[in-house]
DNA sequence: CTGAAAGCGCTTACAG
DNA sequence: CTGAAAGCGCTTACAG
């Protein structure tokens, strides 16, 4: 029975319930409803058979705190912008599930904002700050634009820094070894034979592209192979620079027997060159991508790839900015490193005799 | 000057400033809190010189409201599940994009919950109960989910299907019309002299999909084509399935010379089918896809398809969403039908002399 | 058209 | 370990 059962409306009352409240909880388990909010933040602090009457309350009530009430009284709420310029669409799409599920799972709130690169960095901050954000969320390209980053930490906010290659000593960094993972991808390809094996790079602008020029190189030289500058290539994470690279690769007097692109678009675009030019993949072309986004599995033959957990990347992340936000001390920017694996699909395989031309 | 400069703490007092209130901007105005409200909340009968008065103290003090008091104090909150199965990749991250954009504008809360086919429709129910959640966005395949708009509705949550055939009249519903885009898409093949055109359909549970046949079959009718039935697939809207029915088609001993796939990953398997058999696209077939997400870029030769708007959809739908929960005069389902476009670019051609096989 | 009062549901800061 | 009081910033429901 809660008071507004009585039917009397005051003067300021409000209209409808709204749910079982910490009140009612309270006096269920006849406690006080401060000791209600001590169970539900798991105050250490309160006893056991206190903890176990309250709990049993809030079941049988059903109730579920008011997010709401708890950030306007506890003077925390904790708005984390997402910055996006133009990251794939298969990227992109895995951080945001990521993100979002785990934003709602901490009472965060979280605005997605689209950054052009042409805009002005002082403006977006600007905007941040006007919409009260306390923490930005930067996954790439974004978590290398230095500017940015300096303009937003001038703007006191927090940030976290997602598949960097360059973590900042102004931010929270959460990356894979990419470094480690091109190395594995290229060792691979040098197990099965191939001993002129072409790379297509990311865009120079994103500090992970080195890593993994970095890895391939390092593969090449532990094979014992002398690396060839000619098949290195330099795209920009997109499928159309993918195609040129490839087709720039297929053309040369001595054509590689396999290419590592630096994500999966490149890859599955070095797929349709090879087709274009006639050539069967993985027979007379072994291609490996990374990342394993949808697009690994949107070519025929599908790609054998280093997968990237962005889902898990972007959920570490919230929390780093979320604890950062609600405790100064957590504040320290952390490098959290999440671990790759590799998928093995159908586009790459042992090299055969010389191909005909 | 602010209350909090006088640098006293009684009993229960909070620490630190949290910027302006309303209370500042009134007294700067020289209006009390209440009309600050009404201003913020474009009440239309606040005399204009008042409003202008506020509107200065606002801008003045740089006010943003806190959204926590408002809905704690407006007793209105709108949470909204977006509940999502498997999509492509490309179509979740606009949708995404789009009604996470909405439900911050509007000031509302978006959970993004993933729902497998297998798992119960009942327990998910009780859960977005237990979530608080006032509405539910259902992209698809979910949006044709028939046993699970009952469900939801049993439990008394609004609903809006994206992107169905057949709105309910239980829910919200942004469409666009397909069989018309599909139409629409077929007559141009066929306006450039094709006769053969082989037909990709979606995912039979989907009711989008009969929309697209049944655009298709009209094309073909009213140019006064024979329908072949040999030339109708059926795939799930996945590449590997568009793979499948594209080799299917071109085995065909009387193959087609254009193939129109309902969706662009089909669309994007097809071409990779056709090269796999040594077929140029778009010079021995014609391709088309649907949708216009980021996979009718991501292969080569881009794909002509019919765009539609995700992302806008999305938005609307969100809006339905949020109008609902807080006017109930607005549960009445409402149909939105949006426009969609044409896309041409480089997989369709006119019709070449018969191809050599 | 404008305002004074009360309350939304929770937590902070104390005091025991 | 537990509780009574006050307040978070806004809006509802009135009264003028």
């Amino acid at each position: 029975m809660t008071d507004q059962d009585n039917g009397r409306v005051k003067r300021g009352q409000r209209r409808g319930a709204r749910g079982p409240t910490v009140a009612d909880v309270a006096r269920l388990a006849q406690v006080s409803p401060m000791t209600v909010s001590r169970v539900v933040n798991s105050d250490p602090k309160v006893h056991e058979a206190t903890r176990a009457k309250v709990e049993q309350a809030i079941a049988e009530l059903g109730y579920v705190p008011n997010l709401a009430a708890r950030s306007l009284a506890g003077g925390r709420q904790c708005r984390i912008g997402l910055l996006h310029s133009n990251p794939s669409a298969a990227y992109l799409s895995e951080f945001l599930v990521g993100s979002t599920e785990q934003a709602n799972a901490m009472g965060a709130q979280l605005l997605v904002e689209h950054f052009e690169e042409e805009a002005s960095r002082d403006a977006l901050a600007a905007k941040l700050l006007s919409h009260r954000v306390d923490a930005v969320l930067l996954p790439p390209p974004l978590s290398d634009d230095v500017l940015l980053l300096e303009c937003i930490n001038r703007a006191g906010m927090v940030m976290a820094q997602v598949a960097t290659g360059a973590p900042s000593p102004l931010a929270h960094a959460v990356t894979i070894d990419d470094e480690a993972a091109a190395y594995a991808l290229t060792a691979r390809l040098t197990g099965l034979g191939h001993r002129r094996i072409g790379f297509i790079g990311g865009a120079p602008n994103q500090t992970a592209s080195a890593l993994r020029r970095n890895g391939y190189r390092r593969a090449l030289a532990e094979a014992g192979i002398d690396g060839d500058r000619r098949l290195e290539t330099t795209g920009d994470f997109t499928f159309r620079s993918g195609m040129e690279c490839a087709l720039a690769l297929l053309s040369l007097d001595e054509p590689p027997t396999a290419i590592f692109a630096s994500n999966d678009d490149m890859a599955a675009a070095t797929i349709a060159a090879a087709h274009r030019m006639g050539l069967d993949v993985p027979r007379q072309l072994s291609v490996c991508g990374f990342d394993d986004t949808a697009s690994a599995t949107n070519v025929w033959p599908e790609l054998t790839t280093a997968r990237q957990p962005v889902a898990d990347m972007a959920r570490e992340a919230v929390r780093l900015l979320v604890d950062s936000v609600f405790d100064p001390k957590a504040r320290t920017p952390r490098h959290v490193r999440v671990d790759f694996s590799l998928v093995l699909r159908a586009s790459d395989a042992t090299l055969m005799a010389p191909r005909a031309r």
